[in-house]
DNA sequence: ATTCTGTCCTGTAGGC
DNA sequence: TGCCTACAGGACAGAA
């Protein structure tokens, strides 16, 4: 599924595409998508809605309505593609909602394993997710010093606490191979044995690797497209996620895969301890 | 409180 | 070709 750097690829493009634009018709094709209310009440309440703005906290898009909210976690495979009047929208069996706007447009909601989930509500505060969630890893408040007091109490492995939203949003299994490939820290080094120096690589790659995945337009490593079908070209970036049994670009090393919290980890034991 | 495990779904790739 | 298993960008509930 999408992590930061792919919800912000597509909320940027709703930005830019959608903001401004009115609802005028709405179908659900399936509604176990929308998590807190019936496929009729959401059709019934987003119909004659305005989109003012799009936005992103976390791995969730928040399209801000004339009145209310739509929260949309995208989780594993879900996506808003953006269609232009004229251009025909392809609905397929992942099509779970289509929204039609006043200028001809469709914006339609793919999720092939139907873990996205989306809200309508009145207040962001109704949606548990960013109630719990911790800080923007691209915001001020995620510092090496935060890093420092939350993990001083965490026995848990770095790349498990990397992938926590509620200890820093946005980081998903991809990136935080990467993150931590990029520090060169063992994913599965206890986080409060991690030094200063150390939490402060962290801290940086973090930054640099979300930014850069940012600028690239995102991963496309299997279904993920943006808003308009493309791929993201982050992948030809990616150091060891996937790539296991293959040689490390240090020369050395192999890049190995374990599981972590029943996730796939990628590393290079040559370059990360 | 923190940590760990199983679960929610569907589609696809790879082995035999 | 077809069947079977493993696995996939996430978050949550419930248990230890």
């Amino acid at each position: 599924m999408p992590e930061l750097p792919e919800v912000e690829t597509m909320c940027r493009d709703l930005q830019t595409r959608v903001a401004g634009k009115t609802i005028a018709a709405v179908k659900v094709y399936d509604a176990r998508v929308i998590r807190n209310a019936s496929g009729q009440a959401f059709v019934r309440k987003l119909k004659g809605c305005g989109i003012v703005e799009v936005s992103r906290r976390g791995k969730a898009a928040l399209l801000r309505l004339t009145s209310g909210w739509l929260v949309a976690q995208p989780m594993m495979t879900g996506y808003f593609h953006y269609h232009a009047d004229g251009e025909s929208p392809e609905i397929v069996k992942a099509t779970k909602i289509r929204i039609s706007l006043t200028d001809g447009s469709t914006l339609l909601y793919n999720d092939i394993r139907m873990f996205g989930r989306i809200y309508l509500v009145k207040a962001l505060e109704d949606v548990s997710y960013l109630q719990r969630i911790g800080p923007e890893p691209l915001a001020g408040d995620f510092t090496p010093q935060f890093l420092q007091e939350k993990t001083r109490l965490r026995r848990v492995p770095i790349k498990t606490l990397l992938m926590d939203y509620t200890f820093v949003s946005g980081v998903g299994n991809i990136y935080a191979s990467e993150i931590l490939y990029k520090s060169r820290i063992h994913p599965l080094r206890q986080a409060n044995s991690l030094k200063a120096k150390e939490l402060r690589a962290v801290w940086q790659h973090t930054r640099e690797i979300l930014t850069e995945a940012i600028a690239m337009r995102g991963t496309s490593m299997r279904d993920y497209r943006d808003a308009s079908g493309e791929k993201g070209e982050f992948l030809n970036r990616i150091k060891v996620y996937g790539r296991e049994g293959e040689r490390c670009g240090c020369g050395k090393g192999t890049i190995e895969k374990i599981v972590m919290a029943q996730r796939s980890t990628f590393f290079c034991k040559h370059c990360q301890s």
